[in-house]
DNA sequence: AGTTGGGTGTCAATGATGTAACAGAAGGCC
DNA sequence: GGCCTTCTGTTACATCATTGACACCCAACT
């Protein structure tokens, strides 16, 4: 077990479930739950119970044996774990229609990642507000990454530019980056990156629509409806069918 | 092997790779390139020559058994494969700025997935024009769906109407969702869902930046930098460290 | 024709992930 | 206090995904 990359050996598939359970106490917690069982989490988020608890294996200790997670401690656990106990300064790089819709999303701040610059080199965008903070010129932002300490990176630049763009915030200090360019982009060691390609979901999605299409027309046009389905995070936690 | 919903038994991981695959072809086609051997466009994709034959093999016969594979076959294979062989119309709901943001991201129609309708609830925006094409009001959205034969519905609304809204899609005959709210979605059968949480993404990315800046801390700062790594699609194809 | 080099399709082995089973801790109840 | 229920931590198992190996195919060249 011990070969994983840089001696972290938690699996993929269990990083990406913390944020889900970290959402799911979140909300609890706001409606004033205090003890929840691996049950009762597991069966909200359509996973087994064992799953869950197997994840959390990983970190150990959030509850004795014989008693149920608390929520208080469990929240500020995760966020521990998962790097947001205190906020995670973030820059976007583009300001057109996306990179604005992630700027104005205010959630974003409010899950820890506030974003403390927005960047772009087209001057018709430059100095536009957006939030109270004016889009800034790309020639900044290195400026602006050290004054801040911003450790994430987001581009959202048309994919031609997105090498050069990962490249200067690689040079300026990001540790980690969230590309919405359809690239592949090549970064040094020691910096992390995350795609979210959405055409790549949506494809994925239109593979499910097609088979079920298909499968309608097999079995007789009358068909049967089914009593309504379960709907659930699978895989990197994102698609199903039903 | 046959447990699989719905009777196909090609894997998760498999499908999240074919639009990678598409993507590359498609930028070898703009350029050209007329045969293409597994081990050339595996490698463009950090992945190994053998996964890519193995998820081929699911679909079979691409290329005669001796030689590579001809990108101007390959590419409307693959479209056919995964169900945009012809466009499949889609319709956004929550004409706030992510809604907005993909209405105008062209590159959705040209991957085959044109936008024929964006609805919203507040009348302030009701009638705007984005791309030629006006916000209109939700209750339109069933007439539309079945004029335009809608498949594919994309939900941005606050995650508090995201339910409801899915409701109303399926009622009115889509057969896809991609919901971009953060909740947990009850689909009937026979319905496919695909939810993209960005926030989810993030944090995915924030444990790992937080792995690597406890090891920079180890580590002695002094560091060795190593040569650019490898920037890869793994898991469902989103993240790597380096 | 024979042979060589590169190619795919296919299957077997390995590794990662998901699931179930179980031993033992904590509290409630008699 | 002893018993019973509920629950977690942990380990063992089943399932799924990735990688490696190899047989066979095809064209080109000798």
């Amino acid at each position: 077990m011990r070969k994983k990359r840089k001696g972290y050996d938690v699996p993929e598939a269990t990083i990406h479930r913390l944020p889900l359970y970290l959402e799911k106490l979140k909300l609890l917690q706001a409606i004033g739950v205090e003890d929840v069982s691996s049950r009762q989490l597991a069966e909200s988020l359509d996973i087994k119970a064992s799953q869950l608890r197997h994840d959390f294996h990983y970190f150990g200790g959030f509850s004795r044996p014989g008693r149920p997670y608390q929520v208080e401690k469990l929240v500020p656990a995760l966020e521990k774990i998962i790097g947001i106990d205190e906020p995670v300064p973030t820059i976007i790089v583009g300001a057109g229609h996306l990179g604005q819709a992630l700027a104005n999303y205010q959630n974003l701040a409010l899950q820890g990642f506030p974003v403390c610059g927005i960047f772009d080199v087209n001057p018709r965008l430059i100095g536009l507000e957006i939030r109270g903070q004016p889009i800034r010129d790309m020639e900044e932002m290195p400026r602006v990454v050290k004054e801040k300490n911003a450790l994430i990176g987001v581009i959202t630049v048309p994919a031609q530019y997105a090498q050069e763009v990962a490249d200067r915030m690689v040079e300026a200090g990001i540790v980690g980056i969230f590309n919405f360019a359809p690239t592949d982009l090549k970064l040094p060691e020691g910096v992390a990156l995350r795609n979210e390609r959405m055409a790549v979901g949506l494809m994925a999605l239109s593979f499910r629509v097609k088979c079920i299409l298909e499968s309608r027309l097999q079995h007789s046009p009358a068909d049967e409806v089914g009593p309504p389905g379960e709907s659930a995070a699978e895989g990197d936690g994102n698609d199903q069918v039903s």
